[in-house]
DNA sequence: TCAGGCAGTTACTTTAAGGTTAGCGCTAAC
DNA sequence: GTTAGCGCTAACCTTAAAGTAACTGCCTGA
């Protein structure tokens, strides 16, 4: 319980950078349901209600506005297989997800530490 | 602009927990301010108006919660230091801060790319 | 004594994120 | 021909996050 810094002392013009950078990458990728979304695609191309169903609680609203604004990130793409008749849509990770990937594991280990801690509190 | 993802193929039941302590952490550390916030305290202590300078664009009244709920979470403490008369309050980390290093690290990183990348792009 | 800084708080408003419900056009299955 | 599933979308509503403005109590220095 003594003070800390974050590691090495950091200059205050470093300080005001990274509050700006990580303020950029809020911006984009911040919000409840994004990385989540992102994730839920790591393993594979899912379908719309698959995903759905993998998100438990994201509504379909959510669901489509948020795949919307991947797919114009970059994040993911949309793919429409017409086999025979039958509409099918699949969405799927695209190479720029991957420069995700230190972002996701750093918040799923930190989440995953946090989460033990607090339970062994009470 | 191929598919891909995100490194190793992962099983469906990690895929779920990741989506849980990912949305775990964005439970605590999400929002607009709380990291920005630590992130200005990384380099040493500051009271409470040389925060709100430090983070151009935040209100008063958000940065009094944000910092009252990282208190209660041991992210920070609140020092008082009643020198000869004058009230003089400081925040500064604690430990507990530390553990967030490779989150905020990360998303420093993903910012400054992500944003090199879309100013190249128009 | 009066202006100004510090460390907030209060009351109010705005914005944005997300949730709810219903339904549409299509197809396939019963 | 009715029911069900898929991939959404629209309209509406709620909540929560954040912003705005004014103000408080305390002290200091002019």
């Amino acid at each position: 319980m003594h003070e800390c810094n974050l590691k090495d002392p950091i200059s205050d013009q470093q300080c005001v950078e990274m509050i700006n950078a990580v303020g950029d990458a809020l911006y984009v990728i911040g919000g409840k349901w994004k990385l989540r979304i992102i994730i839920a695609l790591s393993n594979g191309k899912k379908r719309f209600n698959e995903l759905q169903k993998a998100l438990k609680g994201i509504s379909a609203r959510v669901l489509s506005n948020d795949l919307k604004d991947l797919e114009l990130n970059g994040f993911v793409r949309r793919i429409e297989r017409s086999e025979s008749t039958t509409l099918l849509v699949e969405y799927e990770l695209l190479e720029y997800s991957h420069s995700l990937m230190n972002v996701i594991s750093s918040l799923n280990d930190w989440g995953t530490m946090h989460k033990k801690k607090i339970m062994h509190k009470d």
